[in-house]
Formats: C-alpha cells, structure tokens, sequence
RNA sequence: GCGCCCGUAGCUCAGCGGAUCAGAGUAUUGGCCUCCGAAGCCAAGGGUCGUGGGUUCGAAUCCCGCCGGGCGCGCCA
C-alpha cells in the first residue's frame, strides 16, 4: 500500500481506470495542489483530460471514475473529510486534518525526508574537472554546489553515490602552464618578446614561479606546478564544503595503456578511416554533427580519446548510472563521448551518460558586473565569492537558479547581513526557532496531543512540512536542487508567519507541548534541508 | 549559417508531462516590538508571460515562423 493518501488515491483511480476504459490504464493520474485554499487541498483534473478521448461529460465521469475509486480505497474516510466535483469537472479532495498532523510525528523520525532503496544503485557524478591550470573560477563554483547537493539527494533517496574530480593533467594546456610558470622564472612577463604565444597571465603564474625551487627542467616546472594548483584547487573546495571521493587524472589513462586500448578497439569497430594524415571516426552514424578526430596527423591523440577512455572505465567500474555536471561552454563533449563510447560496441546505452548542463554565471557587484581578478587575471574566482560572501550564502544562492538559467550573483545582495537576504531568512528561521527551545524546560513533547493543533496556519505548515520527502525525491529525480531552496523558503515563510500571529510557549500545558511538537518538526525540517544542500543551520545568529 | 538553451512585474527569478497558474523575492508605499529573536510579520501598487500564427472546450506551458540574448560548431582542451 502507498505510503501517502495522494499515493493511495493515485493508486485507487489507476485501479478503477482500468476497470472503466482499459484502453487508457496507463494514463498517469496526477493531483495538484490548488492555490486557492477553498479547492481543497488536492486536485485531479483527470476527467476533464480522458472527457474527450472517451466522448463523455466531464462532471459526470469524473462522479463514475470517483465512485469506483472509492469503492477500491477503503480507508478513504480515515484519511479524507470528502471530495467534491467542482466547475466543468475537476475533483477536489480534502485532506483530515488529523493526516496533515500525522506528518509531524514522522518528521521527528530519525532518517526524516530520506527514502531507503532494497536495492541501492550505484551513482557516479563528476563535476568540477577543473584544468589544474588555474584557480577555479565562479562556473566552477555553481558545478560544485549543483553537484554536492545533487549527490546528496541521489543518496538521500537510498542510492550509492561515487563523487569524482576528472583532472585534465595531460595535454597542451598543461604545457602551457609549465612554460608560463618557466617565463616568469626568468624573469618574462605576460606580452614580453619570447612570452609563450598561450601562456597564463594570472598573477598566480608568479606565486608558483616564486614557490618553486627546482632546476629549469621544464618536466619538473610542470609536476610542481600541477601539484601546487591541486593543493590550492582542493583548498578551496574544502573551504566550499565539498569532497569527492575520486580523483581521476588524464594522465594515468595513458601511462596504463587505457588510451591504446581505445583506439585499438575504435580501429577494430571498422568505424574509422584515414584522411589528410589523421584517423578519424565516423561519431555522425552515432548522432554527431560532424566526424571526430582521434589520432592527429602528427601522431598524438585529441582529448576526444581520453574522454572516450574515461568514461569506459566508468561503465567498467560498474557504474550503469553516471551522470556528468558541465558549463553549457562544453555542450559540443556530450554528444562526442556518447558516439565514442557507442563506437566501442561495448553495450553502453546510447544515453549514457547523462548531463546536467549549467548556463554561465555572471557576479555584480556596486552595480557594475565583475569580470576580472588580479589573482587569475580574466576571471573571478571561486575563492573571490568565497571571500566577499561566505560559504553559506554562495551555496544558497548558486542553488537558488534552475541550472539551465543563467544567473547573474548579486554580491551585494548576498553580503547583506541585515535584511533582504534569502540566506539569512531561511537561517533565521533556524534559529528562531530553536531559541523556542532554549526557553523551556518542557522537551517532552512526543506524546504531545497534536489534535490540539487547529488554526489555519498550523494546519498549513503541518502541511508543508509533510511535502517535505517528496520534495526532496522529486528534486533528486529531476536532478534539480534549486527547488529545495525554494521549499526552504516557503517553509521558513509560514514558520515566521506562524511565530508572529501567534505564541508557542503559552500557559496550557498541553497546547504548549503540541505547539513544540510543530517546532521541533520544523526545526527538523529546515536542518534537513539545509543540510542537503550544504548550508549550515545556525542555531544561533 | 547549423545545433542546444533562454526571453514571465522596475530588478533577480520560480512555474513549463495544458485547467484551480499570473507567482516569489527584491525595490516602492503604508502599518506592527512594555509580550517566545523586528535578520521577522501584515497590507497596497506593479506583468497582453518577447512576438505572430497553429492545436485545444481551455496555452506562460505543446507545435511552427519571426525578433532578441547565451553557449557550442578545431588535426585546442
């Protein structure tokens, strides 16, 4: 049996539907809940979709389709007051209270908002993948966020998640550092006469010339200065909150011989031909615009061959769900490395991997958009957000867009300490309510009488804090973390709404333990929450 | 030019497997602290959902055209 009511009278009208018209069994009967309290507090509009299909009034096979529901849905009593058929014929439904309250003894369960699986499935999200080139900049930063959060969601649902860095530590760009890094020991700046034609002009370039204090080999210029933007990478995110449990580098899928064995089996797929002194593959039977290239004319192999190779050892490693976190700046790899690892002819689905693209970010700050650092030189950086904000805020609020959207940060608004900040509204709701707490000796409320709770407002956050699990699974299946932050902020809106209309510590013993029992549920609530997204709950401010 | 994404209140954005979907925050204006935290609450004004068609009983939501913006279209990574 569903867990839910709405569940539950999902699960009843798909039963009575394919009783009454078979030939749609498989319709998906959704409920929505109406913005207008007076509709009841869920909402189908199944009759007025199947009226037409079925050639019959709407009113009255939404009664017909309601009544054989019903008839398969025997504690419908229990959990509702009623329905009625409302306007050209949707059903509304309206929940008992006391089910609304139910909600709250759950959220004092440990484990509150999160699923368990009978069998978990093994997750692995890469995102970040910074070049160790340079400091991470803001687009990273929003990968990081999106890709915690996601990654704990995924797990909150009872999956497994593997969370991993992909370093490309091997190529032309890492060339470039080392030669960079080599200029400035001699003394070069960025535009000097012998200057490399695409160095790094980031003022970082001098620190690590500076750090180092090896020979000009230029093999050992490189190793240092791979290493010291790794170390100063991985600062960052430990500041941001943020770990992984992989590192993966480019590197290493040459020295084992992975590379090799890619081409070797993209040779043996018959797919690839020899043109203008290179091989290439035809990625366009898999979808491609346009061929690939795998092995240049001068002999060595594009990135599109370790990409390939990577993501081999994914599907290898055993990992059937991957899912790879990008800047919209990458959207021409997705359908390369989906045609490459087609090409194998290993079995891999021709969806594999997924991809949660994310459009570019932009910082204002004093009204004016920012778009340089003197440490990287073109671009902000994570740590600039970091500095000027806090952690805090910067993940709240690179979670508070859809992903696809483009984001303009606001640094002055995420600064502000004393009133507009979203950050701090959802906080201080935190810990307002738990200085409810620090106030009274009455812990005991889990025996609370909860049908003691009946005005308006504490039915409705009653409410919302039992949507709260299906948020949290709707979230992690839509692969879209920034609606917690909405949630958070509706939930932390009828909480301040709730403390200001009325008191939680009033004399009546008893409406008193009830009224902490709503406290404790939301306090609980918003800690979760937070907690998924990777912002701390202060419990005082 | 081709592909993908995006145009919703002054600003930043939710909603987009159609209906009960014109929303939030912010900004503006006016109220609320002898009483659990005013980093809060209550209220008002503000939008032809880029635009033109189409499908539908019904479109911000689906389809097509157009306009505007982003990203990508290397023997770079």
């Amino acid at each position: 049996m569903a867990s839910d009511p709405k569940a539950r009278l999902a699960d009843a009208y798909r039963t009575a539907l394919a009783k009454e018209a078979p030939e749609h069994a498989d319709f998906e009967v959704a409920f929505e809940k109406p913005r207008q309290p007076e509709h009841g507090d869920f909402a189908c509009s199944i009759a007025l979709q199947l009226a037409k299909r079925l050639k019959r009034n709407p009113r009255q096979l939404a009664e017909a389709l309601t009544s054989a529901a019903l008839a398969n849905y025997p504690d419908f009593k229990q959990d509702f007051l009623g329905y009625e058929i409302a306007g050209p014929g949707f059903i509304n439904f309206r929940l008992n209270p006391a089910l609304k309250l139910a909600a709250l003894r759950h959220a004092l369960e440990p484990g509150w908002g999160r699923a368990r699986k009978e069998k978990p499935e093994s997750v692995q999200l890469e995102f970040v993948s910074a070049n160790p080139t340079g400091p991470l900049h803001v687009g990273h930063g929003r990968q990081a966020a999106i890709g915690d959060a996601l990654a704990s969601l995924i797990e909150s649902q009872g999956d497994k998640v593997t969370r991993e860095f992909y370093y490309n530590d091997a190529g032309a760009q890492i060339q470039n550092l080392a030669l960079s890094v080599q200029s400035r020991r001699r003394g070069l700046k960025p535009g000097d006469a012998g200057w490399p034609q695409d160095g790094y002009a980031g003022e970082y370039i001098q620190d690590i010339a500076d750090a180092y204090g090896g020979t000009d080999d230029l093999d050992s210029i490189r190793r240092f200065a791979v290493d010291y933007l790794r170390k100063e990478q991985d600062i960052d995110l430990r500041e941001f909150g943020v770990r992984f449990d992989v590192y993966y580098l480019e590197s290493s899928l040459y020295s084992d011989g992975k590379v090799e064995e890619v081409v070797k089996a993209l040779v043996a797929s018959g797919k690839t031909y020899v043109k203008d002194g290179a091989l290439w593959l035809r990625t366009t039977e898999y979808g491609d615009d346009k061929d690939r290239v795998v092995r240049k004319s001068d002999g060595t192999y594009t990135y599109f061959v370790p990409d390939v190779a990577y993501h081999l050892t994914k599907w290898r490693r055993g990992f059937r769900k991957v899912i790879n976190i990008q800047g919209t700046d990458h959207m021409g790899t997705t359908a390369r490395v989906r045609a490459g690892l087609q090409a194998l002819d290993a079995g891999i689905p021709a969806g594999y991997p997924d991809y949660v693209m994310h459009s570019m970010v932009r910082v204002m700050r004093g009204g004016e958009e920012v778009k340089i650092s003197k440490r990287a030189g073109s671009y902000v950086t994570l740590r600039d957000l970091l500095d000027w904000v806090g952690r805090d805020a910067v993940r709240f609020f690179l979670l508070s867009r859809r992903a696809d959207a483009d984001f303009v940060f606001d640094v002055d608004l995420a600064r502000a300490q004393t009133d507009e900040n979203p950050v701090y509204y959802v906080q201080y709701a935190h810990a307002r309510v738990c200085s409810v707490f620090s106030k009274t000796d009455s812990r005991d409320f889990a025996n609370a009488q909860l049908s003691l709770l009946t005005n308006e407002r504490e039915l409705a956050l009653a409410q919302r804090i039992g949507e709260f699990p299906g948020v949290v699974a709707e979230a992690a299946r839509e692969l879209s973390p920034h609606s917690i932050t909405f949630y958070l902020r509706s939930l932390a809106a009828e909480f301040h709404s709730y403390y200001n209309a009325e008191r939680i510590l009033v004399d009546d013993e008893a409406l008193r333990a009830a009224r902490l029992a709503l406290c404790a549920a939301v306090r609980q609530t918003l800690a979760s929450g937070l907690s998924l997204i990777g912002v701390s709950a202060p419990e005082k401010m």
